[in-house]
DNA sequence: CCTCAAACGAGAGCAGTGCTCTTGTTTTTC
DNA sequence: GAAAAACAAGAGCACTGCTCTCGTTTGAGG
């Protein structure tokens, strides 16, 4: 009952892990440090291990809470946009949610999408909160091909299978068109997220926000740049 | 003469590096450890301080050559296209021979494109190199430019001046929209290599060189999407 | 209520890291 | 040939993740 020691188990959980994230934000995740944590929990190193196994678990701990933020993020903007039909609208939105959580976050943005260490395979724990964000995205795209719009992109035959399987495993029945259409809008909005955070239009582009609003414009109009015969929708490229 | 003293050292600091880049190849950049090529070397660990002051030194170095390296590659696979005004083939070949780059050195990729340690501002040593492999894609942008071709992309107000100020860095006379469609198609191809090499596409696109073909000939079409009209150049939408 | 096992925190210790400082030797320079 | 610079070795400091042991505290079952 109540549980004295889970509630104070509950509690030293928490506590270890807010500060390994201000620890990350602050320092990056390659200098996070149980000891320093300990210290200052005022215990000794060795008892944050009756919490966590391992750094690596809790650093997983910390990918998983972030892939969680985010995907409330991308949700919530989603949500806000009231014209349901506002696809290029939501899509906007989604886009600058996961562009202003980046930069509000740029260490944990790291943790989710740089660089991953040779040898680390993300636990399956991992998988679910990671793809939170990409259903909202996945949802768009599915609901715009049910409005008539399409993405003009070529499919190529080697992606048939996967377009297939991913079908199956989201349980959408977009066109392998529209999921094309899809995956390299993705692919470049993050490619110009990575770009921003990682440094690389460092002295280059001073306004990166317009940069990737430029991007995210490109790719919306795509989504929408094939032939968009309203209601009654079929398959096929 | 000749000095004993002086190709030593040459000798001792290629193979400290060269040792280096085969701990990072195979063990990712964060577990480098100078104790450990000290040992390999047969030296005790304060002697590597005689050739790189610090840990962070050693991997500017690694960063500068791989940065050296992938330009390389970028203007071979660029020379390699014989017509030289098969700009989509030219487009395509730089891709790939990053992408191929990135497959083959993933941890070096990593090393150039994945998180950088907060606090640790690039050197100045590290920009030559580091914009080799884009100068290629400007120099090709450029050149479609001058042969007719025109991205049809929409320029943000904001990112005038910086494009100004890349004309006059790179000494290149290419227009704003073109600028804009090359910023756009690099995003787009770093960020599908990303993808794919942080492993964001596992278990979901198994064929990744499609998806990066198909994304490449995307931003492709786009960059010769707009009017076209010169000499002899053809090539649809 | 009392016992016993599980959970826990403390502490010591191991193996590893980057980096510094000193000491004696070797090479280069003047 | 002497002074200066470069070098390798070794000891040592402060730090890391992690393990093991040893008392103490807590909770559940008899």
């Amino acid at each position: 009952m109540a549980g004295i020691r889970e509630r104070a188990r509950a509690e030293h959980t928490a506590e270890i892990v807010r500060l390994a994230r201000v620890q990350v934000e602050r320092e990056g995740a390659s200098s996070l440090s149980l000891r320093a944590i300990a210290r200052e929990l005022g215990m000794v190193s060795s008892a944050i291990y009756r919490y966590f196994a391992s750094r690596d678990e809790l650093l997983t701990k910390l990918i998983i809470d972030s892939y969680d933020r985010l995907g409330e993020e991308v949700e919530a903007a989603d949500a806000g946009v009231r014209r349901r039909t506002d696809f290029l609208g939501r899509w906007r939105a989604m886009s600058h949610a996961i562009r202003q959580w980046a930069l509000a976050h740029p260490a944990e943005y790291a943790l989710l999408f740089g660089t991953p260490v040779p040898g680390y395979a993300a636990p399956q724990d991992t998988i679910g909160p990671a793809s939170r964000y990409t259903i909202v995205l996945i949802r768009l795209i599915v609901e715009m091909e049910g409005a008539g719009h399409r993405s003009a992109d070529k499919v190529p035959v080697a992606l048939r299978r996967d377009y297939a399987r991913f079908r199956q495993r989201f349980d959408v029945a977009a066109s392998d068109a529209m999921l094309m259409g899809g995956m390299a809008a993705w692919a470049n909005m993050m490619g110009a997220i990575n770009l921003e955070l990682f440094g690389h239009l460092y002295n280059v582009i001073d306004t990166p926000g317009a940069l990737f609003e430029a991007v995210v414009a490109q790719q919306g109009r795509l989504l929408v740049s094939g032939t968009a015969p309203p209601p009654g929708t079929s398959k096929r490229a």
